[in-house]
DNA sequence: AGAATTAATGGTATCGTTCACGGGAGTGAT
DNA sequence: ATCACTCCCGTGAACGATACCATTAATTCT
């Protein structure tokens, strides 16, 4: 049904397979007239051109390979939807790959994404070393979401990433400028790749503030692992404020303390980071430092394809977004 | 650097490029001993083996392709999780594609998958009429998501839906149950392709209890596109509830009542749809339909596969999976 | 008019695999 | 010693497209 190929269409046609491949593709190479004879014939032959063989023969494709720790996770979600923008105008297409934060599952990803011969690679990593053995397959590759450690630079491929020193920074401040002062931390930190940044911006201002930081670790980053810490959390009313890894954890957490009764911001303050579609509709709504997830997404594909499309000399740069504290309800 | 072929391993192990081929796949008919000398000549030159060549060569694809209108919506997010489960089982890889939910982009990204030869398609569609010219591309599809509307059966294709009619049944059936009367429904409608069995199940309850269904239309399935109904809705005073299309739906709704300083539930009950992950941890907490999203995910992958791997034949079936009413605050 | 250019097409190799054959070497049976 | 059979491996043809070079006919130039 489907296996109609140039050559059916060229003897319908009496021409060459050679033409009928001009004028499907519109190249300029061929009479118009003839042109049109063939175009009719494949359509009333139902011809579907088969990308895998053109790939094949061009040696290039058009897919991009996208790799994130969870779809599911809006902030990737929005991401991707940058992505998809860009890819798409390009005539270009997605693949999507989840490595549920599992580095074996990302190193396999990886591989597979290789094997059908991707363009480029959008990768946001769950660490840095693995990701530099990447480079063993040539690929165009942008990293998303995380800077280039300091005793790392320059990387070998572009970098796109939120100014998360900042974001944090400014986050904790607006907690200990409106009087705040036992301000805890939930999330991941120094081990995790993203969440570094973001705790050790919160440590140095907790610290030039004369204040003493405070962990509440978590093992994945989603509403779940807030909630179920802030359902264990014992010292409570030693706390006057949390500032979120993301705004996942602050959900989760906001349920839990509310229904131990504590109220928010009142008692206790609360800052998520991402600044998810979703952190406005809450009650009380959200204050979180909002990332630019779709200009994110937009920048990193954008940068893949000037790699894709020639420049692979150039120097690899690395481009910081910059962040936004939104004050809204809860704090 | 990743240009490495068969033939260059061939070349330097002093076989023939089949003979690699065996050894690469791990068929039987190659002695132990080649089978290693190739293997490590492989790993040596860096080989990293092209699916697309396979492909081609093989007449058969490991890609399914996905279709949704939007990953952002963690419904769909998490279906695609479920799939994304069995198709890394059988160590498939999964293109994905957003609609936006515009009709158009549905018909090209189905025309893309076509053209890369994917091995089977998922598609949450957009709407009936246009599902049936895929069929055209020959390909083993399963639309997931909607039902086959009564006229149209038996459909050409597999189908997992959830049972709507009867999640909308009751929901609406329980707010009734709890004394409700000025029911809303807040949601696409009869032209919707999953609006329609949850509009109508609720007319009929409606109808069977004597009460007036009222309609709040909503051109998106969106959080905003709920805020904007519930701070434009003029005679909110008329309503003591309102069973909306899905959580997101009821998210922006529950925001906008409350900022309208209307109760929830006291006020006004709210039912949602869905049980995103999400609506546990909102304040109050969301009453909703559960759908089993990862299981559809998975069945639809399951049932997929099952086309696949070889019954063209086998007529087509319709997998309705059953919802549940999961009471929680806000109703 | 003859040479040079251009337009439209065809032939053939190629991309990197797999697959259906075929064949030689070795083993065991008759 | 011949036959049958298994074990390994090579040859050559796909798969469906594109690309380079060649060819013919028509057109333009001098």
């Amino acid at each position: 049904m489907a296996g109609v190929t140039l050559r059916d269409i060229a003897r319908k046609a009496n021409v060459s397979v050679n033409t009928v491949s001009r004028a499907l593709n519109d190249k300029p190479e061929v009479s118009q007239q003839t042109k049109e004879r063939i175009l009719t014939i494949a359509r009333e032959l139902g011809y579907t051109r088969n990308l895998v063989a053109r790939g094949l023969a061009t040696q290039q494709s058009h897919v991009i390979g996208v790799v994130v720790s969870d779809n599911v996770n809006p902030y990737f979600a929005e991401v991707i939807r940058g992505i998809s923008f860009v890819a798409q105008a390009k005539q270009w297409t997605i693949f999507l790959v989840n490595t549920y934060l599992s580095r074996s599952t990302e190193r396999a990803a990886i591989e597979t994404l290789a094997q059908y011969r991707v363009g480029g690679l959008i990768v946001f990593p769950l660490d840095w070393d693995q990701i530099e053995e990447y480079r063993r397959y040539g690929l165009p590759m942008v990293v998303a979401g995380a800077r280039v450690p300091e005793d790392k630079r320059p990387a070998p491929f572009d970098v796109v990433a939120p100014d998360d020193r900042n974001g944090a920074r400014e986050a904790v401040e607006h907690l200990i400028r409106t009087g705040r002062r036992r301000i805890y931390y939930c999330g991941p930190h120094e081990d995790s790749l993203s969440g570094a940044p973001r705790w050790q911006s919160y440590v140095e201002v907790m610290e030039e503030a004369g204040l003493k930081p405070a962990l509440l670790p978590v093992s994945d980053v989603s509403a779940f692992e807030g909630y179920r810490h802030g359902m264990a959390w014992p010292d409570l009313e030693k706390a006057d404020a949390v500032f979120a890894f993301n705004d996942l954890i602050a959900f989760g957490l906001a349920r839990a303390l509310t229904e131990r009764g504590v109220r928010i911001p009142d008692d206790i303050a609360l800052i998520g980071y991402d600044d998810v579609e979703f952190a406005r509709y809450t009650s009380p709504a959200l204050t979180t430092v909002r990332i630019p997830k779709e200009t994110l997404g937009q920048q990193a594909a954008t940068l893949l394809f000037q790699r894709i499309e020639g420049d692979f000399r150039k120097p690899s740069v690395e481009k910081i977004l910059p962040t936004q504290l939104i004050i809204r309800e809860t704090a």
